[in-house]
DNA sequence: GCAGCATGGGAAAACGTTCTCCGGAAACTT
DNA sequence: AAGTTTCCGGAGAACGTTTTCCCATGCTGC
């Protein structure tokens, strides 16, 4: 469908440089002073008279050597002043602060990247933005990074190992100081991060990629399994199934091999029932399909989406949730709480763990070396909602690690 | 004196990178975005399977330099052959690739951005990437941008203008060519934005800033809407009333304008049927409650949150959804799809925003003149499921996700 | 008085590109 | 044959920092 773009410019022509009187708060305007009547002759070409009358368009950018010049030290004094590097005399510091911040100095991170060989950057590569654990992960790291001073370069790869690849080579050509990544996949994935982490630090977060490739963090699944089956037995449940992801992406070996493990205690039989597909609604409902023929009192899953296909088809189906059947899901995404019954579930420890990928990504020490590998586990929060146990009981419990 | 650098010897050693099917029908690359794509050697697993691999260590970086040295000519020449900025002799440009490609050389992104004055980054800055339009918006923003060589900065504001501009902020200090901002808040943003406008590029995207503050693409509310209210009243629905938010959002006053607008012609009485909280779950509910005593026959919300909050909680009033009464979201976020029954909303052309606002980046003309700004509104397409007509008569006019 | 040593500051060399000059040679003009 | 243009290629100057030397001082301790 081409609809035709209704493309309409916004008028606006009447006021044009207005605004002059109410600029109160506004930092100074870097551009002339009296001090440093030699500025730019290089190609500020606007160098026409008059007093300027604020079209702060293409200024030419305040150096330090503009500094320099007009606090009247060198450059290199300038430069320690302001980064801190070694000590300087009381007074030149006091000279050389007012004449940055009268001239409006901004420092250039491109010349400071070059010259010290760290852009103050990491590179995030994620399997798919969409997938919607991973919004609030991002988050996050934003935030943990940012309070750094570091800032984020995001890939989205497509779920696909090929883009991933690219995308880790281009940060990498544009010479991040590390990398957080959340591997499309354990095994596909493998050779271009190992290769990565040759290279610069590098931290897996939320899915392993082999053994000492390199520092992962990730929720510790085998606890979030175990909360919930404990959680289970206490409201009485005796026939859980588990509704599971195919493959070898760690979360879903884990958590099927917690599932197996835990069930066993539970019921000799419970481990056998186990339904595997991929971690989407439309497999939680299909999987509702084959399972509920069996009557289970607990339908478990691999994942909240999973969670909420397999709930939405099982009311479909007639069944009564929580009453005859229990859900559950796990990470806690926000489809999670919007669920009917919502959804109880195993909140990831988020904040932690991008607090901790940080950490590990801050360590200097060269990590080339593959017996000091970090892995750490984080534990998990059972949510208990409406999915488990009626409204009037569910009072929203919460259990830690 | 550290460790020696590739400097030096260049033949007689066995290379490491086999220089397998040469493609000597490679074109010189004229433009910047897609040089460095052909020297994946340099960080790509060496060779599965090569002989020796340890040695790739933390080689120091191949420059310029040292394919000048390998290749016997000056590092202009290597700088041009391998930018393709000026043609070079057939002659030199073999020799040259080959000692590139020989060494591994990979362009140093940082030095080229500094004498350049263009780093290929453009900043990206959001309310709040857990609002669950955004990441699909991030992910096509992402892609565009990246198929032209550009990297994305990403930043989370917490939905606050001050973080905004504090982000903003870093984003120019670290050079960002043009940045891509989707606004906290229409007013309070307004002066931030303005400021960084003047010193690059940047487009709004999805919320407007005030009148001429800059470029900015969003979907066309009011077409949506009507598109929403046509469908209504072609399936008989002649009460309707409108869950929306309050505020001063360019969004929330479009699709409320829109609203008020189209139901005059449904029913005079229409317009004054409003109720005004904000984007959120929690309010549709709420307005549920307030709305359902006068027995509507159509709620429209607008967005799907709201929606879904809205629905969720006329059933559980005992609404017959739609058979009763029809509701309508906005944005199609992955929930509407979800929901249950699934909500009839209208998508927004994420993809051609994404592409709309790729392209008014890359405009080069200085745009600084507020005449010059652009205004682009896209069509939205409606979506017809389960919440509007009966299943049975719900052929998903597109297929959904 | 002189070696020894902090201390504060400057000149200039990197960092790895791109790009502007410039010069020489070859290829056309006149 | 002498100019004139075109074509290739090199030297080297930026780009804006950080950092390494180095040189003044002024002070201590003998």
């Amino acid at each position: 469908m081409d609809v035709p773009v209704v493309n309409g410019s916004i008028s606006g022509q009447p006021h044009v440089f207005g605004t002059k009187g109410r600029r109160d708060d506004q930092e100074i305007p870097l551009s002339w002073d009296n001090d440093c009547q030699e500025f730019k002759g290089a190609y500020a070409p606007s160098g026409s008279g008059g007093p300027d009358e604020g079209s702060r368009e293409t200024v030419a950018e305040v150096t330090l050597r503009d500094v320099a010049l007009a606090s009247g030290c060198s450059v290199a004094t300038v430069s320690r002043v302001l980064a801190g590097t070694r000590p300087v005399g009381a007074e030149t510091v006091r000279t050389v602060r007012a004449a940055a911040e009268r001239l409006g100095y901004r420092p250039n991170h491109v010349a400071r990247a070059l010259r010290s060989r760290t852009t103050g950057t990491v590179g995030l590569v994620l399997p798919q933005i969409t997938n919607p654990f991973f919004p609030s992960l991002v988050r996050e790291l934003e935030h943990a990074l940012h309070a750094e001073g570091r800032a984020v370069l995001l890939a989205d790869c497509d779920d696909d190992p090929v883009t991933e690849a690219a995308r880790i080579g281009a940060f990498l050509g544009r010479q991040v100081d590390a990398l957080l990544l959340i591997p499309v996949d354990e095994r596909r994935s493998r050779e271009a991060v190992a290769a990565a982490a040759a290279q610069v630090p590098l931290v897996l977060l939320d899915r392993g990629c082999g053994p000492g490739v390199a520092d992962s963090v990730a929720v510790d699944n085998a606890a979030g399994m175990a909360l919930v089956l404990d959680h289970l037995a206490a409201t009485g449940r005796r026939r859980p199934c588990f509704v599971g992801a195919a493959g070898t992406a760690s979360a879903a070996v884990e958590r099927r091999a917690a599932y197996e493990a835990g069930a066993a205690a539970l019921d000799p039989t419970a481990p056998g029932r186990v339904e595997l597909g991929d971690f989407s609604v439309a497999w939680g409902r299909a999987a509702a399909d084959r399972v509920w023929p069996s009557r289970p009192d607990a339908v478990i899953c691999a994942n909240d989406l999973i969670a909420a296909g397999a709930l939405q088809r099982l009311r479909q189906l007639g069944a009564d949730v929580p009453g005859e059947v229990a859900v559950t899901g796990f990470d806690d995404i926000p489809l999670a709480g919007l669920a009917d019954p919502a959804l109880t579930t195993v909140r990831q420890p988020v904040g932690e763990l991008a607090a901790e990928a940080a950490r590990l990504l801050s360590r200097r020490p060269a990590a080339a070396d593959p017996a000091s590998r970090h892995t750490v586990r984080l534990a998990p929060q059972l949510v208990v909602r409406g999915s488990s146990v009626p409204v009037d009981a569910a009072a929203d419990a919460t259990a830690g690690g």
